[in-house]
DNA sequence: ACCTGAACACCGTTCAAGT
DNA sequence: ACCTGAACACCGTTCAAGT
């Protein structure tokens, strides 16, 4: 009868506090990235740090919340993305969106890794649709001989990671990680007469 | 008359002290990672934590004097490496060196990237001679048309640091690093029948 | 049912007192 | 000249008391 996703079931202070919570860390998050304090995230929402861990009862839980539905919106845009492109075309793509979501906030690249090997982690669940979907572009772009077959989907994410992890080591701004993506992108594909991406 | 450097000018606690503070920092960056517990590294030398700060007043002086040669060591195969081999196969071989010290400790990947970039940390002057070997390496490798043009050696070196950086974020072992090295690599090389170095 | 904020544990860093 | 360890600040996390 009462499903406990649905609001209504929360008090209305609750609800409340939770959207202030929210609000708070996704600007705390912009500012400092998501490493930072958790308690000037309850101070900011004018709440107490108990009432934090009562809503989000780990960081990452609190992570999760605030980005929740970008991770399905990859996913479907992965989706979509396999149906209406050439399979290198489509991975390309979609590693750049990948890439350009992990620089949301500083620190999110080492979240969103550790979580996918994490099963216990909430952030692990809200990725896998979307790792799902990317397994499928990886597969199909092997498929056609797009990509070279010596590397399974987990590692390319990984090493998307790792390209998103170098920019925000110094300053870089978007352009300067696509690029750095475009290099990754030149040795993952076959290079028997492809089209590059370049820069 | 009387040089700073000479361990002679250490009274004969301190200069003990020293070396009790790098053999444990050594052993517990080895256990749990370059981000570790300071004062456990104190309390495993049997020594107060002002102690450890009087020697090193940052955690990347510990880190920097720990390593300390492991630089000019890269430093010196880089120009080897030039002196002995191809311009590709030099650079490729160095990278390979470089990701695999960065490999030493959990978290190392990050204390080298961020130094690089930060001009008052005590191990970018450790890493001075080491930078420009390698960008002597890149620059030689792309006067003869065997890597891209459209990148410069820093950003190889940063992205060779997320190589690593991806290996420790799930359980890798040295051949799964060098693999995704080999994939960065193969994005580098301009693709003119040069040989790929396949994993 | 939920909130508050004090309390505890832990860590980095400083510094007065000691030798 | 160097060492010690207590003291301080900060942060994550828990929980007794309150509504």
């Amino acid at each position: 009868m009462s499903d406990p996703r649905a609001p209504r079931a929360m008090r209305a202070d609750a609800q409340r506090n939770r959207a202030r919570l929210l609000a708070a860390a996704s600007a705390a998050f912009a500012r400092a990235g998501v490493e930072t304090s958790l308690d000037d995230i309850a101070r900011d929402a004018d709440v107490g740090s108990g009432t934090l861990y009562r809503h989000f009862p780990t960081r990452e839980a609190l992570v999760e919340a605030v980005l929740d539905d970008r991770y399905a919106t990859l996913a479907a845009e992965a989706v979509k993305l396999q149906a209406e492109r050439s399979p290198q075309e489509a991975l390309v793509a979609w590693l750049k969106l990948f890439v350009n979501h992990l620089m949301t906030y500083r620190g999110l690249a080492a979240t969103v890794t550790t979580a996918l090997y994490d099963e216990t982690s909430p952030l692990h669940s809200a990725c896998h649709a979307m790792r799902a979907a990317a397994s499928e572009l990886v597969a199909t772009a092997q498929r056609n001989g797009a990509v070279r077959d010596d590397i399974d989907a987990s590692t390319i994410l990984r090493l998307t990671a790792g390209v998103a992890w170098a920019g925000e080591q110094a300053p870089a701004d978007q352009a300067h990680v696509e690029h750095m993506l475009a290099v990754l992108v030149d040795g993952l594909l076959h290079d028997s007469g492809v089209a590059r991406v370049a820069s």
